[in-house]
DNA sequence: CCTACCGATCGGTAGG
DNA sequence: CCTACCGATCGGTAGG
């Protein structure tokens, strides 16, 4: 919030984008107010990063129906065209930004493999970080898209990988069932309403709003574990 | 699922819809299964809720992404301009459809009102109500679109209508909190977290799979309003 | 990374 | 409700 960042299309010409733009009607309006850090000097996978940002905000701000290249190019200061630089199609980019999501609730999730604790606390560390890693990047509102989207190799690797989110989810629900700590509920019916109830969060959830993400994670976690115990 | 109902597509000339669709490319790939009720006598609101179940499955199958007006009138067998006859345009589609399916909601909460039964009872039959309406009716998947797809206006009466359901779920739970039948929950993020959770099963419900609408309901309400209980 | 461009599709309409 | 059509936009590419 405090960072020293400027909108990165000052480092070109204004108004030739101005003139790109207007061939195919008016320019678009008011220009983004949300941070996007673009430096020149940075490395690819930071850029792949930002890029994944900005699919995040107007994925946020305009919805899913109207996420086109051209918007996310524009949030950077970049033309659409050099997009396709990073990504190879438009499914790819949405793929890995997929997975860059994905991948940061699957490594909470195998960091309590190892852990003696016991299934409740376990449990509760894995949602925390599911939530937090979905209302701290932005791109956590790719959850919302529909798998539709993805070219059907690529959604099947993803498929696979959320399906072992899931599983990991339902596992340590089963063994607090098994050691008594939580009540016998259907491990995949209540997985399905407790991601459920935190997948939706981005459809609420304002960056900066008097909701911290950190009270929102205690909350949800408190009141979601609360419906598994005796 | 025993309804004797056939494709309306073979109350037209098959070859020429082949044709038409050619012109742009290849005929879309394997008709649909689900079956769809149309027929030359029905009324205009018949034909309206049709479209809108419609626009539920190719929502379901093939994602917002490419819900297009076309898909929903191949599903139906009519030309996608006949779709201007019943609704002035998509925006207008998409909102009564919001319209439609949030209304059985809130005419569930309404019917609460006048109860003397205890909150936790009056919330249990809204929330029931609210799954069944999701459920059953093959278009509660609009629920997972973007708002920003609506024309202003229209989004600003949808929201105004989906806040007073919101508002009413959160007066059930404050309730029960101050006679002491629930927990001292934040109402709003309780609320949040119980109607993310039901308003995510469109996700990955599948009518006649093996989950019934009925049991889904069941385990749901229960889950949900375990978590508030002290 | 930008320029300049294309093909395809999509929402929508006029006229019947 | 269909036909025939248009304007705009969108994803993507060639060449630099």
């Amino acid at each position: 919030m405090l960072d020293s960042v400027r909108r990165p299309t000052l480092l070109f010409d204004p108004l030739f984008k101005l003139n790109s733009r207007s061939k195919n009607g008016p320019a678009r309006a008011t220009p983004p107010d949300t941070t996007l850090t673009w430096r020149r000097g940075a490395s690819p996978a930071a850029r792949r990063k930002e890029i994944f940002r900005s699919l995040g905000l107007v994925l946020r701000e305009r919805g899913l129906a109207s996420l086109t290249m051209q918007d996310i190019a524009d949030r950077l200061g970049m033309t659409k065209g050099s997009l396709y630089y990073y990504f190879k199609d438009k499914q790819d980019l949405l793929y890995q930004c997929h997975l860059a999501c994905m991948s940061v609730s699957l490594d909470a999730l195998a960091r309590t493999k190892g852990s003696r604790r016991p299934p409740a606390a376990r449990l509760r560390a894995v949602l925390t970080q599911h939530i937090r890693a979905i209302t701290d990047e932005v791109y956590g509102a790719v959850m919302l898209t529909d798998l539709e989207s993805l070219a059907p190799p690529q959604r099947k690797r993803y498929v696979a990988m959320r399906d072992r989110f899931e599983k990991g989810v339902r596992a340590l629900i089963r063994e607090g069932v098994r050691r008594g700590e939580f009540k016998p509920v259907d491990a995949r019916l209540a997985g399905f309403a407790i991601l459920g109830a935190i997948n939706w969060i981005p459809k609420w959830y304002h960056p900066g709003g008097e909701l911290s993400s950190e009270a929102i994670a205690e909350s949800f976690v408190d009141f979601l574990v609360a419906a598994l115990e005796p």
